[in-house]
Order: structure tokens, then sequence, then C-alpha cells
RNA sequence: GGGCGCGUAGCUCAGGGGGAGAGCGCUUGAUUCACAUUCAAGAGGUCGCAGGUUCGAAACCUGCCGCGCCCA
């Protein structure tokens, strides 16, 4: 054993140096074992493009606690790592770079385009995964996986193939959203809506037949161009008899019918809509009822295009304008009103995104949804909070189909082939070289690839193995826990629940545990564009991994919001240094302590505390574990180390560690290393590493802390007499608050006198003295019951079945010390006050549980006893300084 | 418009049917003896407002006010 390491914990003198022997002995890598129960999550796996953050660092701390406490628990725990490809993401990066070298991802060509990410990707795709182990991940690096490693794009093959060949997969011309500037089709969920001012356009559409006009109102006037109808409301009076008449578009001139249909909200504007169901969702569903043509008159980078006839080639925004300023000029403007409206956003670049048909591929989601609805309302699948359940049911309750197609190179191509010839479409597991109807040689793929998260729904089983029936995929699937945040609830949780029912019929995994956000200190959302966000590796630099990790999971009830303060850091730095010195304190005591087993029937009545107390704690760290309140199990520990072992039972032991008796020396030693090793294990899963170094010092237990048996409840330290610790910590804290209160200096020694009720307490009293002496300061300590002489000048202090005094010399403020009487006695006439109202009222006496009332007639009982003597001590006073 | 969450000490937040808690900040005092990244003592609260349920509500229910988020 070492005895002389700083007195301040330095992270970086032993961060790296665990992770490192950890790897090597290979602690993270999770067998497959008969005898042992698996637990297993999967991670959410980073962006192959990504740098760590907070939001990561948050999801992977609570991950990483939950299974090193289960690996210590004796579960064959994995933890299987991996990274994601990120279409739209990492194309943009390699974009970006090309880009820098003057070229476009066109000038390339598709092939060594992709050649190029590749590359990329095996130059930076670590960089995450480094990052993550300087948090103290605990993955089992061996099974990392890509979401386009051959396996993985297998799965997502085999998957496409079946839904296809099942009808859940099909093509075909649909409104989707379109990115401008990414160039690709959204999913719904990626599109974000953001309320936003604007105007409302009320534009003259004439009838036909000359008998007027109709006013329409429209946020999108550009869009004119490709109106093929007018809508009203059915049951509006004031549009009756209108429907079916004809209308002329206005600057286009064309005819085109008025149309009844009741999605048309009456209140809104006129209640007359243009109808464009080329670049509207709800008009494109009206379309279909009423079988209107599409026209399209915006093309992929959001210019108008043939179609828009004088306008072609302008931007769609300008091309705003333009319309306005022509139906002005025409006299089809009637007027524009200003609107606060919520319009569509692409999530990655922010692009106002643009509604428009076209021929994509989607997943038919209802016969998907219903599974995946089930199994959460049944409860095998269930959140942590449970309200996150609400949401994710709302959403698939509601659901439309999945758009999958996306018009980049960087993902999983389409396993569909069109024969040039025929026309056929043949969707298959292997590369097609043959039209299967025509046996036409002349086919090609599509040129698309699926939605990053087509594939990423597939994780927790194809990461497995899937679709091969491997033994990981028997023995570790279904999946434990899933940690993620609230905000990919839709893009990912719900996917990966019908994807696991659809092919695996068992659901991905038992518990979804919900984080909230990590906000910058103002509350904000961190974000790049704001440049607030905190890079946890500056933290993990400047504080250490376990500072982060333990600031991270403190403070905030589960699925809630936290923010990033620097100060909660420092604190929890704090904490980290308080372990290192109450176990450097410890090792500095060992040089003559030989291990053994505790006798019971030897310890003192300080240590049946402490072991009762750690054993109460283990208890409780365990269960708020197992319930994944992650912050309350923190704080239990840290209450614990802190304040009872730290402040309390290390301030005693001093008393024998320094003392003569050696026996009293020994076991006080024994106990304070089964503590801390102890306390130390329950604290390993959220400070890994401070806990291995100090373990390596202090534990005799095997290779790792971390691989060291998880503590368990011992019935034996279920002491009776504990409580009897409580007195003889009031009566230090009595003493202690008296010299505070008169200013008594720490370095002169007190005598005390005390005044006691029953023997028993004078006997507990009296059998731990030195406690008192010692960390109350006090030199000599007198006992007796009524008799018991007082002299005039000393103040006092009342505890439970006693009266201290304290005798000064020289003058007592006399007024600082009724002051101080006259609070106490305010206080407990409010406690007393309290417990008659209720003691008197009948309803409470017969309907309380037994043991509340007598626990409240307890307590009136040692409350009159106090507030008695308190006021007898103020009839003293009082006379006294009236003399 | 629908849904969800939040409102508790100066700040940030836990808690949750039976004596209002923590961290930070603040006040006072302490430094050879594990740690000043420390210790001791203290000040500070109509638990948003109003009803209801209950023997008992900060907690459960309803309504309202304020803030935030998600969905349409």
């Amino acid at each position: 054993m070492q005895k002389n390491l700083p007195s301040v914990y330095d992270p970086k003198e032993v961060e790296d140096k665990w992770y490192e022997f950890w790897e090597k002995e290979n602690l993270f890598h999770a067998e497959i074992d008969s005898k042992k129960q698996p637990f297993t999550i999967v991670i959410p796996p980073p962006n192959v493009t990504g740098q760590l953050h907070m939001g990561h660092a948050l999801n992977n701390t609570l991950q990483d606690i939950l299974i090193r406490t289960k690996r210590m628990q004796g579960y064959s725990a994995l933890w299987l790592p991996g990274t994601d490809h990120a279409g739209i993401a990492t194309e943009a990066k390699v974009k970006e770079q090309l880009a820098d070298e003057g070229l476009s991802k066109y000038d390339l060509g598709r092939e060594k385009f992709l050649e190029r990410v590749w590359e990329w990707k095996e130059k930076y795709g670590d960089t995450i995964i480094n990052q993550l182990k300087k948090l103290g991940s605990s993955c089992d690096w061996s099974r990392l996986r890509f979401t386009m490693d051959e396996g993985l794009s297998k799965a997502v093959r085999e998957v496409f193939v079946r839904l296809y060949e099942k009808g859940l997969i099909y093509r075909g011309d649909y409104i989707v959203n379109w990115c401008p500037t990414c160039k690709t089709t959204l999913s719904d969920i990626e599109v974000e809506h953001e309320d936003r001012n604007d105007k409302l356009y009320y534009v003259k559409y004439p009838y036909k037949d000359g008998s007027g006009y109709l006013t329409v109102a429209t946020t999108r006037p550009e869009t004119i161009l490709g109106d093929t109808a007018v809508a009203v409301n059915p049951n509006d009076e004031r549009y009756k008899g209108i429907i079916g008449k004809t209308v002329i578009l206005p600057i286009v001139e064309k005819e085109i019918p008025v149309i009844g249909d009741s999605y048309v909200d009456t209140e809104f504007g006129t209640g007359a809509v243009k109808v464009t169901p080329g670049h509207d969702p709800n008009d494109f569903e009206m379309g279909l009822r009423h079988s209107l043509p599409i026209i399209i008159v915006i093309d992929d980078n959001g210019i108008m295009n043939d179609n828009a006839g004088k306008f072609k080639g302008m931007d769609r925004f300008d091309c705003r304008k333009a319309i306005v300023e022509e139906l002005q000029q025409e006299g089809f403007f009637e007027k524009m009103e200003d609107l606060n409206h919520s319009v569509g956003h692409c999530y990655r670049c922010h692009t106002i995104v643009e509604p428009v048909v076209s021929k994509q591929w989607f997943v038919k989601m209802e016969p998907l949804a219903k599974p995946a609805i089930d199994v959460v309302k049944q409860g095998e699948v269930k959140f942590v909070p449970e309200r996150f359940a609400k949401i994710y049911l709302n959403w698939l309750e509601n659901i439309r189909d999945w758009c999958i197609s996306r018009q980049l190179w960087w993902g999983h191509r389409i396993p569909a082939w069109y024969c040039q010839e025929c026309g056929e479409t043949m969707v298959s597991r292997d590369d097609v070289k043959v039209c299967t109807k025509c046996g036409s040689s002349n086919i090609e793929q599509d040129p698309d690839v699926l939605d990053t998260w087509f594939s990423s729904a597939l994780w927790p089983f194809s990461t497995l193995g899937w679709p091969e029936d491997t033994p990981d995929l028997k023995y570790f699937y279904p999946t434990s826990v899933l940690v993620t945040a609230y905000d990919i609830i839709f893009f990912w949780v719900a996917r990966m629940i019908f994807s696991a029912m659809e092919f695996m019929k068992k659901p991905p995994f038992e518990y979804v545990v919900i984080t909230g956000l990590v906000r910058d200190a103002q509350g904000r959302k961190m974000s790049k564009s704001l440049g607030n966000g905190i890079d946890p590796l500056e933290v993990i630099d400047k504080y250490g991994a376990d500072t982060l990790r333990f600031t991270l999971c403190t403070g905030n009830a589960p699925g809630n919001d936290m923010r990033f303060y620097w100060e909660k850091v420092e604190s929890s730095r704090n904490f980290a240094n308080k372990i290192w010195n109450a176990s450097r304190f410890i090792m500095m005591n060992l040089e003559d302590f030989t291990p053994s087993e505790i006798d019971l029937s030897k310890l003192a009545l300080k240590d049946r505390w402490i072991l009762k107390r750690i054993n109460d704690v283990t208890c409780d760290v365990t269960d708020s574990l197992e319930k994944f309140e992650i912050g309350m199990a923190a704080q239990k520990i840290y209450d614990f180390f802190w304040n009872e072992f730290c402040d309390w039972y290390i301030e005693m032991a001093k008393i024998d560690l320094y003392g003569k008796n050696s026996e009293a020396r020994r076991i006080t030693q024994l106990v304070l290393v089964n503590v801390v090793e102890q306390a130390l294990k329950l604290l390993h899963p959220f400070m890994p590493f401070i806990t291995e170094e100090i373990w390596q010092h202090i534990s005799r237990e095997g290779l790792s802390i971390m691989v060291s048996s998880w503590p368990e409840y011992k019935p034996e330290w279920e002491f009776e007499d504990v409580d009897q610790m409580e007195l003889v910590m009031d009566a230090v804290r009595g003493i202690r608050n008296i010299r505070a209160e008169m200013n008594v200096p720490p370095s002169k020694q007190a005598s005390a006198l005390v005044r006691v009720s029953s023997s028993s307490v004078s006997d507990v009293l009296r059998s731990n003295l030195d406690i008192i002496y010692s960390l109350a300061k006090v030199s000599k300590m007198e006992f007796g019951e009524e008799d018991l002489h007082i002299p005039h000048k000393a103040v006092s202090c009342v505890i439970k079945g006693a009266e201290i005094f304290i005798p000064m010399e020289g003058l007592v403020d006399l007024d600082t010390e009724i002051a101080r009487l006259e609070k106490e006695k305010s206080n407990l006439k409010n406690e007393i006050e309290r417990v008659n109202k209720k003691l008197s009222n009948q309803g409470f006496l017969e309907k309380a549980p037994k043991d509340i009332v007598e626990k409240e007639q307890q307590k009136q009982k040692d409350y009159q006893e106090m507030l008695q003597k308190v006021e007898q001590r103020l009839k003293m006073m009082a006379d006294l300084s009236s003399k």
C-alpha cells in the first residue's frame, strides 16, 4: 500500500492508464455464458462524421453506469458500440472537402465520390469512438459495428426485399418534402415546423360566366401557376351554389373548377382556397379525392420550371414578389394581411422545404405500426419516464407512410432494378444483371439510397448478426435497455420497435430510458450556429472524465432537460477530490494493518452505525439504479460519502487511529477499509477512473474494481442500537452551535455539564465521551440529574433527553444568549403547536397509521420536555440580567 | 387547435400523502495534524394562484395564470 499520494487528485495521471488496462485485460468483452444472465445495451450509433457533444456525453455516461453496474452484479453485460453512416451529414462533409479543391461530387461521379467518402470514413470515422473512450465507456469494442458494414447492409437488403414482397414497400408518385439545398427528399419528421410572420394574399379568381369573382386567400401566390382547382367547404352557406362553377386562373388564364371539400376551413381567409396538388400536401390529398391534375412549377433547385411560363428561371421567392406585382397590375389583387403561420424547414440546413410530387419509395406504415403500438400498450416495452409512451403512441397512431428514398449517393442503395427494355421493376437481395421478364441485360439500378434511419431501425438485431441466426443474436437479443434523448423517439425508437416486431417478432428492448437535453447556462439549446456548445472533451481535459460524468448524471430528474454550469463541474471535481483524500487518509493509516474478518461483537457504536448506514445506502443506490433513477442513486452515495463517512465517521475514527488502544485501532482500520471499499464499488459506475485508481491501492479483491462484485445487503449489519449515535451527534452539534454562537475559539477547550433526564442517556453519552471531546472540542464533561449545580455564567442547549451547559469564563453576553434561547423556544413552540393540532384531531387518531400516531406522540413528549428546559433557562437569564 | 412538461431558497434544480431538501451563492469563524477543491456554525421558502379529495396536500384531482416543448 502506497502512502505518499499527492493531496490533489489529478485525473490526467490516471484515466488513460486505466482505460488501457481495462482494454488490455479484455474487461469490456461480453462472453456468451449460459451460467450468466445477459444484459444488453446497443449504443445509439453516433454519426460517423460526429464529434462528441454534451448529448452524447450524457447519454453514454448513463449507459456506462447501467452496464458497469450490471457487469458487477454478475450479468454477462454487453454494451455494443457502433456508428451510423449518416447519409446527408457525411455526404455534406465530403462535398465541403471537395469544394475546397474546386470540385463537385458530379465532377467525380458516383463511384469515385463514394471512394472519397470511404476514405474519409477510414480517416476520421474513429474520432468519435476515441472520444467515447475518453469518457470511460466500457463498450465491447470487439463487436464494433457500422451501418454500412457488409452484415448490416445485408440486413438492410433483406428487410427491403421482405417488405416489398409483402407489399409494405411501394414506389409511387406522391407528395414529398424536398430540400432544394440538400437536393433530396426528407421524411415528414425531418421537416421542422417553425412559426414565421408572413403575408396572406387575397386574390380574385373571376368566374368564367362573368358573374363576378371568387376571392381566395393564399400564402403562396407563386404556386398559382400550378393551381388546378379552387375549393370551398360544402357546408359553407356563403358558397352554396358555386361548387361546380368554373373560374379563370389569374395570369395563367386557364379554366379550373370550384370543388367542395370538407377539408377547407371556413374560418381561414375567405373560406375559399386555391388547390395546388403539385406543391401542397393537403392540396395533394384533395387532388386525389377529386381527380385533379398535378402541375409541378418548381424544380429541384427551388427555381420555377417550364410550367411557370414567363416566370421560368426565377427563384420561388422572387417569383412570389413578381406574381403579386402582376396580380396588382392586372387588378386581381385584393389585399394582403399579416399572418403568423408555421412553415416547414429542413432539419439539416434550415432551408424552407418545398412540398413536391415525385416518384419515391415508401414504407406502408399502418400494418407495421399496429404491433409496435400494442407492444408498448401492453407494457412489453416500457418507457422511463412513462409519459414518453404517450408521445410515442400518439405519433404511431397518426402515422403517415414513410418516404425512404433519398437522392444521395452515400448510403444503402435501393435494391431495385429497372429494365430499360420492358420497364420491369425487380427488387432483389442480389444484384440483378438480367431482366427476369424479358431477359434484357439493359437494366439499371435505382440511383437513390435509403433514408439513414432505415438501417438504424434494424440496429438492435442487425448488429447481433441478423439475418443470420448467430449465437450472439440468440443470447443477447432482445436487448435490455435503450438510452436515448426524447428528440429521436420518432426517428429511431419507434422505427426500431416496429422493425423488430416485424422481423424478430419480439420487441428490441424492454426499457427505453429517455434523457433530456443538455442546455447552456441560459437554458438555450446548445447549437453550432449559436456557438454556445461546450465541448465535453474540454471538460474532460480540464477536470477529468469522472467529474464530467458526475456532473451530467446528478441534479436532474430522468427525461428533464438540464443546464450546464461550470460551477456544477467544479462541485463534482471537489467530490472527486474528497473521495481521493478520504481514501488517501485511510491508506496513510494502514501501515500496520492486517486484514481480517470483522468480529461483530467487538465493534464500537460508531462502527456499528457506519456499517448500518452503508448497508442502507447500498440498498438505496441499488434500488434507484434498478429504477433508472440514476441521479438519485448518485445523490445518495454522494451524501453518504461526504456527510456521514467523511464528516462524521472518519473524524471519529481518528480518535482510535491516533489512540493507544491497538485493538481499537485495528478494528477501526478494518471498518474504514470495509466501508471505503464498498463505497468505492457503489461509486464505480459513476466515476470509474478514480475508483479504479484507489481500488488498486487499497483492495485485495481481484484484478479490477470493474469486475469486482456489487455490494449486497448484509442482514448482520442491521444493528439495533445505532440510533444512539444520533444522540451523541446531537450533543456534538449542540455544543458546536453554542461555541459558534458564543464565539468560543476552536482552539479553546470547553468543559460541559450535562443534566440528563435518565441514566440511559448519560450512559450513551458517557461511553462516547471521547467522540464528544474530540469533535466538539470539549475537555471535561460532568453528568448529573436535577441536582446538578449549574454556574450562573453558562450557556446551554437542549437535546432530546439532556441539557448541556457550558460555563463561560468572563462575561456571558446575556442578550446574545437570550436571543438564542428565544429562537429555540419559538422553534419548539411551532413544532409543538403542529404536533398538538394533529393529536387533537380525532380523525387523525382514528384513521392515521398507528406508527405515525405514535411517532407524533413521542415528538410531543420530547418537544415539551425540551421547551420546558428552554423556558426555565430563559427565566434564569431574565433573573440574571435584572440583577 | 391537440398533447406533454415546468413553476419549490438569491440562482440552478431534486423530492413527493405524515417533521421543507441539495449544489452554488451569501454571513460568521477556523489553516501544522486526509482534503481551503477543506471544516464548523448560520441567514434565507404562503412549495405559481384558487377550489376540491383526505384525519392530513408542496405532493393527488379540477380550474386559472405564467413559461417551455412536441404534434397538426
